[in-house]
DNA sequence: TGTTATTAAGTTAACGTTAACATCCTCTCC
DNA sequence: GGAGAGGATGTTAACGTTAACTTAATAACA
């Protein structure tokens, strides 16, 4: 057997000149269109088979400018949340012939461009953005929307005229959750995984301050903390260091806060752990909100209260609506749709009873 | 502005008739090789500028025989292991001036399938497969290897001649994860997240097995437990859920087991999360090792036993070899590393001192 | 002054497909 | 028996690039 030899792949019009009929007719076999006589298709498929051909996609796709495939950009896959939101656009894409590729690019600018670039050039059918927004990279989204590409964005804003966006409503998320906490009789309700000064982008952080705001509870900024420092090389799932050391800012606090809101629910394992390590119970001692409800939140000790957002929809709707815009049915329309989060109330803010 | 008209984008020869060269002259400033007058440049750059010109990477690639990018098929890439695998991967790619593109497959044949043809329908330039392997899927890429595309494998077995394989060495890891649980004076040893029946297939499992019979302990097999139903629907996030289940069901017999080793972090945590609703102390009553070392291993309560592997090697090492599998420097050699395991102990087994 | 490099282009022919059109044959039906 | 309707092919010309070759002008050198 010769194996493994990279000897050049056949082509249609070696098949086809193997077995004298023309390319075309080949092709007609291959793609089951057009007219081809028993005799000569089974001759044909008997051919492909025995020179392993296999028709070049590239040459394909070029002619027929198409290529039957969508890109996604995520940003942190290690949050079972994108992985939901990657499984639901796959499924949805395949049920109608689409491919799915997924470019990951963690929350920098020079990296989103690269995915850009990288699904343009290969002359993907539309692109799925799915990354936290950034200046650069929204200014190349821009002008690549600009230029006619389909484009749905995902959990993040962005202003085109001809792009689609679909998202949960972290908002009014971030609003009951710290509504709950107020319910409970907090009143210093500390927020983990984001300075104060992302306030304008964060709008789990909005619907924080908002709450507080509504309930005339001064706002606190101490309370408010991020990430030390924003170097972009920490990865999107160490966020548990982050709920971590935030959540140990907080408790060095003169006066400490008596409920945490974190930012997704990895933040808050890692707050959870850090107000074990001192002593404090939970809720008791402090009560802790996450959000995302990931497979993990029913397992941690206690078990976390948070907010759930439909992944699932927001891949399948993403999907549905960027498949709209490549049929060209999309023209004239801008899609914006808000999808609802819903309170999941444990023992991580209200004692068994 | 005629914005977001789908107009037919300009090609190298509209660039060039509007300016009056040779669509030759043009590819040369775009592509920066070949000679071309200073004058003649800044033309072309102004016009590529006004027309909004973007080379058309279907065609180039066509005409190059190589598209400067590599797939990744992953199976559970909600296990932080994978992304970083991912991102290790991208990185090295990325040095080298290759894009990386990922296709999600959650442990179906058929997804791995499809996987693997949507990227040879790209022409992408080589394949790393991080899959759980499968009869179908493994048939499928021995074809493809056998038609000379570059195969390099992850954390799975497969044999062929030209496909390289990166593994971290599951067994031994299984090995001492179940060494250090004897060592501590334990004799039932639950193993949970496979059934006795993988043990050829999982280096865990088996690990564990040479492990128990090298200090004699009988192996019983009531004490190794999988998921209940093998549904294909279940992702692969959810091993919270396998652990969880399993550790009741091992909680339930007879005479129950003193610790566990349980073949991710994942399931680990549904463990400790059974164990403590069924009022078990651990490490005092029952013991519990994960495996992979993930972020939230240092966040459970308590921390978690478990064996780190190093998937940035791996990552890197992965594409490393794809990489000169792809340049032909590896034409007659197949390589197979194995890399070490560490194991990490922590609270949940060793209570603190 | 002729020979050789160097620079700056242009020309040709693929890369492997397929849409669109053209051709020829064989029925069927009035 | 002539018109029309399939049915079964073949032919042509792109799709948008770029490798390889050719041409021509200028510069450099002995």
């Amino acid at each position: 057997m010769s194996r493994n030899i990279r000897r050049k792949p056949a082509t249609l019009s070696d098949v086809a000149a193997t077995i004298g009929v023309a390319p075309m007719t080949v092709s007609r076999v291959i793609n089951g269109n057009g007219y081809v006589s028993e005799e000569t298709r089974e001759k044909v498929l008997e051919a492909v088979k025995k020179m392993n051909y296999r028709r070049n996609g590239l040459a394909r796709n070029l002619k027929r400018q198409r290529t039957d495939t969508v890109g996604l950009v995520i940003g942190d896959i290690s949050n079972p949340f994108s992985t939901e939101l990657a499984n639901a656009v796959r499924e949805s894409l395949s049920a109608r012939g689409y491919n799915l590729f997924i470019c990951i690019s963690e929350h920098s600018a020079k990296e989103d461009i690269a995915a850009f670039e990288s699904f343009v050039d290969h002359n993907i059918d539309g692109i799925i953005v799915a990354t936290r927004s950034n200046e650069e990279g929204d200014e190349r989204l821009n002008e690549i929307a600009d230029s006619g590409v389909p484009i749905v964005v995902v959990g993040r804003d962005f202003r085109h005229e001809s792009v689609d966006s679909i998202s949960a409503d972290n908002f009014t998320g971030g609003f009951e959750a710290t509504q709950h906490l107020i319910d409970l009789g907090h009143n210093r309700i500390g927020f983990i995984g984001a300075g104060f000064e992302n306030r304008s982008r964060l709008k789990r952080l909005q619907g924080y301050l908002s709450a507080l705001t509504k309930h005339g509870i001064q706002i606190d900024e101490r309370l408010i903390t991020g990430r030390r420092d924003s170097s972009r090389d920490t990865p999107g799932y160490s966020t548990e260091a982050i709920g971590y050391e935030g959540m140990k800012r907080l408790l060095s606090l003169p006066i400490r806060p008596t409920a945490v809101f974190a930012r997704n629910d990895f933040t808050a394992v890692g707050a959870i752990s850090a107000a074990k390590e001192a002593g404090l119970r939970i809720p008791q001692d402090i009560a802790i909100v996450g959000f995302d409800d990931t497979p993990l939140a029913v397992h941690t000790t206690p078990p976390l209260t948070t907010v759930r957002q439909p992944m699932k929809l927001q891949g399948q709707l993403a999907a549905e609506m960027l498949l709209r815009r490549i049929s060209g049915e999309a023209e004239d329309t801008t899609e914006k749709r808000i999808l609802d989060c819903e309170l999941i109330i444990r023992e991580s803010t209200v004692a068994q009873s």
